[in-house]
DNA sequence: AGTCAGGCAACGC
DNA sequence: GCGTTGCCTGAC
């Protein structure tokens, strides 16, 4: 993927900003509020209106989107972005692998077509979907910016300023009180849990990412406490790229329910739904589970 | 005031 | 295996 090749003539635009050719589908909003990533917020460069978050421990990056779905992106920053938000993703292949008579499907992929799996580190992927058990979106984000605001590392760029997310050594020294007063309760624990037996490497997770056998990968984030299969799920399928991975929450088995008459749990609706959506069932996940979480 | 939310672990069967 | 229950917190 070359970045280069999509940059278009951008007369008028402020130095430093990058108009990159319009990429479909893609829609950068529902992207960012698709369930996947929690730590991007509205920001204003030079007069544009986009989001701003750090990715890994870079400085905060801004991307911005136009009404014919340009990009505009700083332009060193545009490889790291492009990469990020997945628009290397070949949606036409991946989508040919869906069933091929599912009108429900073909439904929810109409409704938001723009959707794009992210790549996340996989630390601070991980630590998110611990802290997300049980709660709203809204709080996830709120809870996740705070515990970058209190232990991350403050990073500026173009007037902006964002935290990375605290490193595991940095959480497991803070101590699982402290995480506690970020509103997190039991949830504090796992967390606190997590960060030391990856700070004292009792688990690698670049070992779980380049582990072959999806299964092994799952078993190993799953020795984690307060980790259980769907959030194994997530950090495999948003952290690993495992798109074959298909995390089951509430709103997955309510749009399974309402589309698919789907009245399985557990282990039998997670085998039915591996083995109907196949080798890209995550990327299926993700239309579904945004279609069901506007419209229901 | 009670219920419920984008789960998990521990326990009982 | 399968079902039940407690768990922190905030929003309604």
């Amino acid at each position: 993927m070359t970045v280069v090749d999509e940059k278009l003539a951008s007369p008028g635009l402020p130095a430093g900003l990058d108009l990159l050719r319009p990429v479909h589908p893609f829609d950068l909003g529902q992207t960012l509020d698709s369930g996947q990533v929690f730590h991007w917020e509205r920001a204003r460069v030079s007069g544009i209106d986009g989001f701003a978050g750090c990715i890994g421990e870079s400085p905060p990056r801004f991307v911005a989107q136009d009404e014919d779905g340009a990009l505009l992106v700083p332009a060193p920053d545009a490889e790291e972005v492009f990469r990020y938000l997945g628009l290397d993703h070949d949606m036409p292949a991946i989508q040919a692998t869906f069933p091929g008579d599912d009108a429900f499907l073909a439904e929810a992929i109409a409704f938001c077509p723009g959707i794009r799996l992210i790549r996340q580190p996989l630390w601070e992927c991980l630590a998110t979907f611990i802290t997300s058990s049980l709660k709203q979106v809204a709080h996830i984000r709120a809870i996740s910016l705070e515990i970058r605001r209190r232990w991350g590392v403050p990073r500026e760029a173009c007037g902006m300023t964002a935290y990375s997310y605290p490193a595991p050594e940095v959480l497991a020294e803070a101590g699982e009180e402290a995480l506690r007063t970020c509103a997190l309760g039991y949830r504090a624990k796992s967390l606190h849990r997590a960060a030391a037996a990856i700070a004292g490497g009792e688990i690698d997770l670049q070992q779980v990412a380049s582990c072959d056998d999806v299964d092994v990968a799952r078993a190993e984030l799953m020795r984690l406490h307060g980790v259980g299969e769907k959030i194994a799920n997530c950090v495999l399928l948003f952290g690993c790229g495992r798109w074959e991975t298909f995390p089951i929450d509430v709103w997955i088995e309510r749009v399974l329910r309402r589309g698919y008459r789907k009245r399985l749990r557990g282990a039998r609706l997670q085998g039915w739904a591996e083995d109907y959506f196949g080798p890209h069932a995550g990327y299926a996940q993700q239309y579904l589970f945004h279609f069901a979480r506007k419209t229901f």
